[in-house]
DNA sequence: ATTTGATCATCT
DNA sequence: AGATGATCAAAT
């Protein structure tokens, strides 16, 4: 039975194998061995998992706007998979940058930096399956192909461009193949400030891209071999 | 207000 | 049923 582990893990290979040894526990059992009460559902407490996760794994705690594992270069995600190991939501990747974007690459994007290289953790996540019966599954490291990262860095052009030319109130979230951008906030009243469709500053509901199913989908299946 | 962790729940 | 737009909590 794992601990919680407070120091972050030297090197990538140490990450996995605290990763692997999760595999195969329930949220209860780990919650647990944690000292963290398990809520009755994610309905008030939607980031849990991961934050429960990260306690096992060594992550830098809290909410610093940087990666997971900043000395290996390496972002957690857990996604909760149905019973044949497929997403049941997309990922949340980033916030979107509404203003100051003259001259962003997507080489110098926080999508592709946050990308570059992720520890996925699969979590049963049928609503019908109670929060504490759910089982960790098998970790998967991963950096994007050229092929995927070419699909991302498609979208990524296409919403940014959208976004610096004052249209980012006309994007939904059908554009793009893989990433997609929705509003990321506390609720439809929070707003920022963004560029509007003369150049103005509007506020407008914050945003963040998200990997569609359709793109982590297939990342799991060929790991797993579904 | 913003970024972290994401999932909820309504609509199509 | 599945996806889109909306939402929840904690840390900063």
């Amino acid at each position: 039975m794992p601990n919680p582990i407070a120091t972050p893990p030297a090197d990538e290979h140490t990450l996995l194998e605290r990763a692997q040894a999760l595999a195969g526990y329930t949220l209860a059992e780990l919650a647990a061995r944690a000292n963290l009460p398990l809520p009755a559902n994610l309905k008030c407490d939607k980031g849990w998992i991961g934050v429960l996760l990260e306690r096992f794994l060594g992550a830098s705690a809290g909410s610093k706007p940087e990666q997971d594992f900043p000395d290996i270069g390496v972002e957690l995600k857990t996604i909760p998979i149905d019973d044949r190991g497929r997403p049941l939501e997309t990922t949340f990747v980033s916030v979107a940058p509404l203003t100051g974007n003259s001259g962003v690459t997507w080489e110098s994007s926080h999508v592709r930096h946050k990308l570059a290289r992720v520890l996925w953790i699969p979590v049963e996540g049928l609503r019908e399956i109670p929060l504490g019966e759910r089982h960790i599954g098998t970790p998967l490291i991963w950096s994007p192909s050229p092929e995927e990262e070419e699909l991302l860095r498609r979208d990524w052009e296409e919403l940014m461009d959208l976004i610096v030319l004052g249209k980012v109130e006309s994007i939904t979230a059908r554009h793009g193949e893989v990433l997609q951008l929705r509003p990321k906030g506390a609720n439809s009243k929070a707003l920022t400030q963004a560029i509007g469709e003369f150049g103005q500053p509007i506020m407008t509901l914050p945003r963040g891209f998200y990997l569609k199913k359709t793109f982590t989908g297939p990342l799991l299946a060929r790991h797993f071999h579904l």
